[in-house]
DNA sequence: CCTTGAAGCTATAGTTGCTAGAGACATTAA
DNA sequence: TTAATGTCTCTAGCAACTATAGCTTCAAGG
């Protein structure tokens, strides 16, 4: 059995994180010593470490939480896990191609800049004025974080 | 002079968010009218506007704050102006590159699943296992939102 | 002139995914 | 034994808004 900070080192996850899972439901409520002190089994690291993994590939904390749920009955279809992962997908796609844009604007503004004064800064003259873009790069509707 | 709600379908902006922005002190405290309701003239539409588009390019707050205390003094270099535009673009790319590797390992996942059982999911399984994975995708250090 | 509905006001709380602190108890190594 | 570290709970804070509640003000129609 592991103490929470054994836990957290071995999957890379701050202590805090761990015990802000459990709050949430995300990781079930550990047990704990005889001094009222967390502890972790094998069964609690492999879903911390679905967890930490599912969070480097961007997935939100809902949507971990679902494929939990589904990975909890393996005979299933996985219809519904493929479904999230390619929604996932879809989500990266989108950010990817935002960010694309984003990084066009910023080199022609960066590029464009004489680098004199800021009456003449092309930097502050873009960000002023959009019409000056060469791409539509606004914010179509939510896009959240990452 | 326009009322929040004009300015904010202007430019396109979200009256709480208006608000919002006066609030944390990025725009002025607004002219009232008798009736104690903002008015705003053709400066403070400029003034969201860059924000706005700034904010569209992914600016922080913060950034954008120090681009406008700099578009103020029109005689000073614009370096420092520059800088901030540089650091947004290197964010950009880093971002970038990010989410690149996880659109070829979600790809890569979303693929290699048959689509059977849960038991026999791809999906669940590279996520339980990163060592599945073909490249090494995980948050290097602190990579904010966006 | 009066009413009704939309738009505005303030203040507070919620969102996501943590992170940081305070103050108390537990465990471990010297 | 004592000091250092680890853990406990609880609360508050971060970005950048968004939503709600309960009010006041304004513009238009009858
Ligand atoms: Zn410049
Ligand atoms: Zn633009
Ligand atoms: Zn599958
Ligand atoms: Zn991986």
């Amino acid at each position: 059995m592991l103490t929470i900070g054994k836990l957290g080192e071995a999957a890379r996850v701050k202590v805090p994180t761990i015990r802000y899972y459990e709050q949430i439901g995300l990781l079930p409520e550990a047990e704990r010593s005889a001094g009222n002190q967390r502890l972790y089994g094998r069964k609690a690291m492999e879903r911390l470490a679905f967890i930490r993994h599912a969070r480097d590939l961007g997935f939100t904390l809902e949507a971990i939480r679902d494929l939990l749920s589904l990975s909890d009955i393996p005979d299933q279809s996985c219809a519904a896990a493929d479904a999230i992962a390619r929604a996932q997908l879809a989500e990266v796609e989108s950010r990817l191609a935002r960010l694309t844009a984003l990084k066009a604007e910023l080199e022609r503004m960066v590029v464009q800049c004489a680098g004199g004064k800021i009456a003449d800064c092309r930097v502050i003259e873009v960000l002023g004025d959009h019409s000056l873009c060469a791409t539509d790069h606004r914010h179509p509707e939510t896009e959240l974080a990452q």
